[in-house]
DNA sequence: AAAAGCATTGTAAACGTTTACTTTTCGTGA
DNA sequence: TCACGAAAAGTAAACGTTTACAATGCTTTT
């Protein structure tokens, strides 16, 4: 039924070893007569190779996976770009598994399917395995790498922002700004990325000789609905003079529950967001924020990927920025 | 190096077509003792199932491949989850393939991936392929389907939303709340969503027995930028008293330069948008929108799917509704 | 004219499964 | 005890490639 190199072998004449090495482009290793031979004899019966064989065979696939959780937060379409673009110039393709949204069922089928399809390497997005998932990857013997995740334990390699420095250099500005009482909203201190701003929240302030009260640290998820109930609980007439909101989702919710409560903002209070997507300048006011560089982080997540051998991955901090707009 | 069933063959004692059975799960082949031996020493060995020879030898592969345009608008995550949820359910792996934005090289990079990998079916998001790709798609026989993609020839199958009828009804709407000169904004009528959009709302119109401007109608693509654009072209004083985004960040781009030049959202200026996601309910005023049906267009392509008898595909329309909210 | 070297092509094994077909084992009824 | 049938297990072919190695033919060198 399907159309085979052994097909195009019968209608050009030639051995199917012939076929395979020209139609793989193995130059020097026939002549152009017999090429020609071949291609117009594989254009003519409409051939497809068939990457199955090719990968049995050959033992490697040229499919990075990319493991993403559903999450509402939107910053995972640009790191997807960069990764997109950078496998796109080294004739890589890309799959992409959603796992859904911290749900470790998914996160397993989405881990499982990767390896067994024995990718050339894995990105996981944004998500922390389970200790058997991290194990199963490992002992899977597949290049993987974090991107927007980073450990302090697990010597797992990872490509991400310093969200201790994000936390600080955040509640920094603010205060330079003349803030001194500064809340953190929707933040989810069960991760890693979340403790991690937390403290450097917390360094800032102390640096400064600022006090600070639990009531300010509002937990959440990073998501939109997070920061409403963030700014609901700080009140109607908040104690505060500032907001970080963990996302740019989690900060618009403060901001739109502020307004709702009839605060003006900056100058009632101000806010700023930790991400620095599109979001933030469609709004209004704009919303100063922390951006990072997503982008970057996929292109160097995919870039590293190219080496192969995982023992050389470094996990390192890509750059970010803070953008000031009107919300501060 | 890799563990493969005939290892787990000999730790078990049994023969290679045993193992496959056991693995495979196909009950009344084998008993249980020697099941159990089978799964320990798979497990023993760290065994990982190679599915580039299981879909060499099957002639089939358990995976639908997503095609998804790498555009600016972000409903394809609504439709994503969608397919990904149903796949879920059945078992199935799901690829998703970037095409960047309206690239034709990487459209065509991405289908020719799945096609080689012969995947059971395609799923193709917003995207109107060249027509050297359709006739490559019709050719590989693999069942595919358009999401949010209608056609007028072509006899591509396709689930979307009745263009035509979005673009009568927002403009219905508005005319009931009394506006009589309305524009539309960022539509891009080299598509035939476009076109159905713009004669939607010409009937609309001529059905009220409203004049229409040339004017009225602004290029575009669907994007914030050309929202922006639009209004801008409106100008400062527009004659218009309501303007119909083609999407919501369109939409929040003409309220946003509206706002710049002072207008105020809705009493000057009426907005409506078309797409009705998250985007809408978390700008300041809130957007009318016509709300597509993104999830259920992803679940019920993924349905479809599932029969694969591509002849008995039938296009179909998804239900769409109006929510009203702040801007109008 | 024989030998050597090179370019080109061919042969066949290998990759890791699934499964049609065959063989063995085992319980049951006569 | 034996024949029979069902259950369980085994044998081997097949899937579509790539590639090491072998073979062929041609050109160049001696």
């Amino acid at each position: 039924m399907t159309v085979t190199i052994k097909d195009i072998a019968e209608t050009a004449n030639v051995s199917i070893a012939t076929v395979s090495r020209v139609l793989a482009n193995k130059e020097g290793f026939y002549s152009e007569k017999t090429a020609a031979k071949v291609r117009q004899a594989a254009e003519k019966l409409g051939y497809r190779k068939n990457t199955a064989a090719v990968e049995l065979v050959t033992q490697r696939s040229k499919v990075i996976g990319v493991i993403v959780s559903a999450t509402k937060t939107n910053f995972a379409n640009d790191i997807i770009a960069g990764i997109q673009d950078e496998a796109f110039k080294h004739n890589l393709s890309v799959i992409i598994l959603y796992a859904g949204e911290s749900d470790p069922n998914q996160q397993h089928r989405a881990l499982q399917t990767v390896i067994e399809r024995s990718v050339m390497g894995i990105l996981i997005l944004a998500i922390r395995p389970v200790d058997d998932d991290i194990a199963m990857l490992r002992a899977a013997n597949i290049p993987h790498l974090f991107l927007s995740t980073s450990f302090d334990s697990q010597n797992l390699p990872f490509i991400a922002s310093d969200d201790f420095r994000i936390g600080y250099q955040a509640t920094d500005f603010l205060i330079k700004k003349g803030h001194k009482k500064i809340g953190i909203a929707a933040i989810d201190r069960h991760t890693y990325i979340g403790t991690q701003r937390v403290l450097g929240y917390q360094r800032a302030m102390a640096d400064h000789d600022l006090p600070t009260k639990p009531a300010w640290i509002q937990d959440g998820h990073f998501t939109y609905d997070d920061g409403i109930e963030a700014m609901k609980t700080f009140g109607a007439k908040p104690e505060l003079d500032a907001v970080i909101g963990t996302s740019d989702l989690a900060a618009i919710g403060v901001m739109n529950q502020a307004e709702t409560f009839g605060l003006n903002v900056p100058t009632d209070l101000a806010i700023m967001s930790i991400d620095g997507t599109q979001m933030v300048k469609i709004v209004r006011p704009q919303i100063t924020s922390v951006t990072q560089s997503f982008y970057e982080m996929g292109s160097r997540g995919m870039k590293m990927m190219l080496q192969r051998d995982m023992t050389k991955f470094e996990s390192q901090y890509t750059p970010f920025r803070i953008d000031e707009r009107e919300s501060t």
